[in-house]
DNA sequence: ACCTTATGATAGTAATACTATTATGATTGT
DNA sequence: ACAATCATAATAGTATTACTATCATAAGGT
């Protein structure tokens, strides 16, 4: 069963919302095996109407450019990403077993059980880490921070950090870590794939995920004491 | 005075090695003003001709394209910090010393007591924090990676874990702890020009260096008892 | 049946990303 | 001092990209 979730997107992220219709949808479903096979600095957006079996034209009804394409894909992410972690934590008694199991979901490349609409959800994580940060590494970032682009993943760093500082009340660099750690993650999968003498996978691929676990339990204890 | 250091690239990394000639090294200053400026994604080898005072024709006749030319900028400047760290640690005893000093320099912005060339190092690092993970994040990662591009970060990331062995001998994780604080603190100092929820540091700059500290301290000593 | 809206089809423009050619001036070797 | 070589300037030209505009048609709601 797949399951169609509408997640609240910031207004200025689209020219019109593809949500909405099913052009809108399937443009979405394409441009993520689209930028997954051929790389974001590759694409235009009259491959990817012929992707979808649809205009250019077509395309700019939708999205301004390639880059307004991407930032919705990236804000669409943490819009779910959000969403995950405040339903699947919600049964979850102490913030710890919660800080555990949001960093757990967005370090490592585990699908929710719940198919989400007809996103190739494997396909959009891959985006995430290959692509996302340039989504942010733009000139007009402070323009695209204004409307709110980012503000889910501004909220689940909120969220973590309020977890870790009931866990440990005195750390003082609780959002430096959590990003660190997100952040961190991506990057490493991505060495790991291409340069991994920039990173120490040489044996299991869990060790990125075991890495930065080690990492968050240690910088919590030291700080307990 | 200004010290003309000629760095080792990789031959690859350009058509006609800019370090050579006067145009070149007029080509490699005017692209950093003009990047750090304008933007990467925003520059033509057109507009770097205007600034340069050259023609378009020329500046092709030392890179392919622009991706080449921020790869080149991004080597140049791993190059420059290979270096620096050598010459800057030999006097130093203790691979503690050594790997303080050499995160110290990787983290901060401080600029090299020697003035080198004519490049405006407070841009070069600049455009390293705000683009220079754009020449990772390519589809031909592996083409790149073979030509050697790469090859002083992964000297220096080999350097700094060796330090690290010499502390902890059984941390089991040296290049990524390494990685993670060098990409990390990037990243942050990003963060807190645009995105300061994403940090914490509101009180002051010190922070990213502060944390990036405490986590290497950190990490190391649990690993060490 | 009428009105609105979404899309398709087509065309066109300005800028971008190159490549090619030729002339000229500077540098180097003998 | 001269020829040969090389670097650059100047110019032109092409294919692709990144859009914008217009109009016809199809679909969907009232």
């Amino acid at each position: 069963m797949i399951v169609q979730i509408k997640l609240n997107m910031p207004e200025k992220s689209y020219v019109k919302d593809p949500q909405e219709t099913r052009l809108g949808m399937a443009i979405l479903t394409s441009s993520i095996d689209l930028i997954d096979s051929i790389g974001f600095e590759n694409i235009t957006f009259k491959k990817l109407a012929l992707e979808v079996g649809t205009t250019e034209a077509s395309i700019y009804r939708y999205f301004e450019n390639k880059y307004q394409l991407l930032l919705y894909l990236y804000a669409w992410y943490w819009a779910f990403m959000n969403y995950r972690i405040t339903t699947e934590t919600f049964h979850l008694h102490s913030s710890k077993e919660k800080l555990d199991y949001a960093i757990n979901m967005l370090i490592s490349r585990e699908e929710s059980n719940v198919p989400i609409s007809m996103i190739n959800q494997h396909k959009l994580y891959s985006i995430i880490e290959n692509e996302g940060i340039k989504s942010i590494l733009t000139k007009n970032i402070d323009t695209v921070n204004q409307t709110g682009a980012f503000s889910n993943y501004k909220e689940i760093v909120s969220q973590l950090s309020a977890w870790i500082k009931d866990i440990s009340p005195s750390f003082p660099y609780p959002n430096m870590l959590v990003t660190t750690i997100i952040e961190g993650a991506h990057m490493q999968h991505y060495f790991a794939e291409h340069l991994p003498r920039l990173t120490n996978t040489e044996d299991n691929q869990d060790t990125v995920k075991q890495f930065y676990q080690l990492l968050l339990t240690t910088m919590l204890n030291t700080s307990k004491k």
